[in-house]
DNA sequence: ATCCCCCTACCGTCCGGTAGGTAGTTGAGA
DNA sequence: TCTCAACTACCTACCGGACGGTAGGGGGAT
């Protein structure tokens, strides 16, 4: 046998349960946050009984602990395909791709990464660790491609490109608040969030 | 009678109670937001039973809307003091004023206008219309204040002047995360930000 | 005498979490 | 091929505690 996959007792021929579980989760707590979403809506989305979710997660932190490092996974991972795609392109071009590939992980179908943001932005209890790594090695994501940006002289002078990270990063997330799919465009968004970071256009380099 | 003030039986000679209810409130709520503050939490730290809050608000909602809507309005009142101030320089300089005005208003000692912005920012209930009404007149500011700057040409002709104020109030609301007054200062921020918007210094208008 | 401010005591509801049981599925051994 | 223990996935029922909110009383100031 070479372990094709877990196998389950109820849930269908396939063990998609625990998937399910994530799924439902990160649409409540995109929603609600991490107080307002309980684990008998969650149950409740999934069509089990609260009770049952122990059986998949030890605790509720657990539980929203795997979104959210689901949620930091997807983005990075979309930003990494896109920077990836864009690797002949110019420093400027990159920045914009992968300030598209965050904000289309943010609004797109997916609501892990929303929902991620939304649990430990304005943060109120303590980070876990795990989601502390995690982050901290996305948001590396982002210092190397200012660095990247900055060596290429598309930053002005005398800015800070860790301020710079900070106030991209911020905005980006603060458009939890305000996108609307039909009232803006993400091509756009980022063609604007782009021109203010890096102004003038450098991207003379292949 | 000139109703000098209101009268209070028990909190000493001075009434004022209801400001050391919504003092604690703020604070309280600037920390964990809405669902993670409890009315018992907010009356032990003011050294009264939960149930005399109700002597002072009608429900917890009422409670709440009345901190984040003082907080609104002292970051409100201090860049409208602050561009006053700033009324003879250029808009560049105004828009410098204003920002570390706002930046002020968050970081500063009060906890009204972090409370508000931790509430209804990746809000999850309904805002209450006061709430709204009053975040618009506030949003107004700086539409009108990019409006300005805009027409002196210190913004780049392609930029669209919302997308514009989004991103600015996004990342400024943004620095709740990561702001710590020791390693930050609000002036320097404020010329990296104000730096940000509009890039070349178009300040010679008096 | 009245009013303001705060009190004790209590309500129903929902919370995260636990105990213990019951089907369906699996794989090994006779 | 049949049996059976082990395991998985889920269930019902319950726990103590915290939540927002209410009822009604007391005591000091005017």
């Amino acid at each position: 046998m070479t372990a094709p996959a877990i196998r389950t007792g109820r849930a269908g021929p396939e063990g998609g349960s625990r998937r399910l579980i994530l799924d439902m989760a990160a649409r409540l707590l995109r929603s609600g946050g991490y107080h307002q979403t309980s684990l008998r809506e969650i149950a409740e989305a999934v069509g089990i009984r609260k009770a049952s979710l122990y059986h998949h997660f030890a605790s509720k932190e657990e539980l929203v602990e795997a979104v959210v490092n689901d949620g930091v996974r997807f983005v990075d991972e979309a930003v990494a395909a896109a920077l990836a795609a864009a690797a002949q392109a110019g420093p400027r071009q990159r920045l914009e791709a992968a300030i598209a590939a965050h904000l289309a992980a943010l609004h797109g179908h997916g609501d892990y990464t929303s929902a991620a943001i939304k649990v430990f932005t304005f943060g109120s209890g303590p980070v876990p660790e795990s989601v502390r790594l995690s982050r901290r090695l996305y948001e590396d994501v982002w210092r190397g491609l200012l660095a990247e940006l900055r060596e290429a002289g598309g930053i002005a002078p005398g800015r800070s490109p860790e301020a710079l990270r900070l106030f991209l990063l911020g905005a980006l997330n603060g458009s939890i608040d305000w996108y609307r799919p039909e009232r803006f465009d993400i091509a756009a968004l980022s063609r604007e969030f782009a021109a203010l970071v890096a102004p003038n256009g450098v991207d003379a380099a292949k």
